[in-house]
DNA sequence: GAACAACCTGGGAGAAAGCTGAGAATCGTG
DNA sequence: CACGATTCTCAGCTTTCTCCCAGGTTGTTC
């Protein structure tokens, strides 16, 4: 559990069963408190009854749009901030011109990595949760979420843009062991195709980057996963 | 946050939900206590209600106009300052605007960063917000609000209206990333309907007239954004 | 220690992201 | 209304990233 006793509410709004569920699970495990909404009429019963912190809201829902939704939730009085989920074809003029108020956006498909991140960043902004670090360090390896700075011992390490979401859910997990298939599922997009040998090469840029510059810490527990971790341990 | 602990209460008066919610989002986000009406009569009720230290009022309301309900608002006793937002072509409730008292007005569409820079600067006027300085830097470069100057180790750099809102964007996010998705919504008006590749266009002019002058201070984060930082970092 | 499975890692193709010069369109100003 | 400044688009180019593959290495099992 990387926030332990969260206690938010998160209302997840999708017409796509298993999208919804991929969402709240990831969430659940963060520690929030969620419920699904199929369709905009019981999206918002479930606004009025939840009072929920945040709303994860697809624009494509099969009896209103997520904007039309948005709206009506802000008449009803409440201050909801909203994320919204676009599908990544929609025109980007369109959609820009439509989440104006929205405090968030992502286009599908995307990794849980990342809408994790974003859900975080939206409720630290909004209901001042300023207290919230977004600094992950373990040993002499830390990682700075704003700037997306890594160091280890002090020193500076470069990360393309998956090797980051990758060393980043390591250290949140840090020290447990991390199947294959659980890295594939947090770190890469849902609809990614290909197989968990991508992982071990991930890995072995990481190791590349990080383990050079000090004792290990990115372990291989054979035919289980990987595990970051003081050598001796 | 850039203005934390702020507390000062801001009301938002426009009918379009949209508009309202993404004023009211940004202010938000710089620290604002910000409540939003959509039309005179709860604008007013709010007004009484809230005692706001600054209202953002569009002058096209379904029941009344703004200069009307500013009169109301002054009538009533209260002495709060007035930043009107009106259409583009409505150049003759710009002038009318000002002969009326307003302390500042806006044509839309406009950008979030005019509009928040707008707003402290009232509030530095009318209420002395005075400790709020107009000046922001980073190592050599300094940027002047007021002045609207820019330097980079004392000498004098010449910058168009967007280089300079971009600069000051980044400046006053430093060291932070920002995407190229976040730049658009805060630097262009929320209307502009291209895509992200003009930010790539600006950066390379701030590069050729800052970055020119010393160490390159203004970095790309590949797949993530820009951040204004030191070399080394 | 042979056979097998799991994992590591260098190489490289192809795609994506970003940079910048050129020029069209627009704005503001004298 | 003509001029320069500014904004914006576009295309060619460079850099970097992602992903797959294949051959090598390590560990496990019998």
């Amino acid at each position: 559990m990387t926030t332990a006793g969260n206690n938010r509410r998160v209302l997840v709004v999708d017409d796509e069963a298993n999208i919804a569920e991929l969402i709240a699970t990831a969430l659940r495990y963060e520690g929030f408190d969620v419920r699904t909404a199929a369709d905009g009429a019981s999206a918002l019963a479930a606004v009025r009854d939840l009072a929920p912190d945040l709303v994860v809201l697809d624009v494509m829902l099969p009896d209103t749009d997520g904007f039309e939704l948005q709206g009506r939730i802000r008449s009803a009085g409440q201050h909801v901030p909203v994320l919204f989920l676009t599908a990544r074809d929609a025109v980007e003029d369109r959609v820009r011109g439509l989440t104006l108020g929205a405090d968030d956006y992502m286009t599908k498909p995307f990794s849980l990595e990342e809408l994790v991140a974003r859900v975080h960043a939206v409720l630290r902004r909004t209901s001042g949760e300023s207290a919230v670090s977004h600094r992950l360090s373990f040993a002499d390896l830390e990682l700075d979420d704003e700037t997306r700075e890594v160091r280890r011992g002090g020193r500076r390490i470069q990360l393309s843009p998956t090797e980051f979401s990758l060393l980043r859910y390591l250290l949140l997990n840090s020290r447990k062991v991390l199947s294959k298939a659980q890295i594939l599922d947090h770190v890469w997009q849902y609809d990614f195709g290909g197989d968990g040998r991508i992982v071990e090469t991930y890995i072995s840029y990481l190791r590349k980057k990080i383990d050079s510059e000090g004792p290990a810490l990115i372990h291989t527990l054979r035919g289980v996963g990987y595990s970051v971790r003081m050598p001796e341990d």
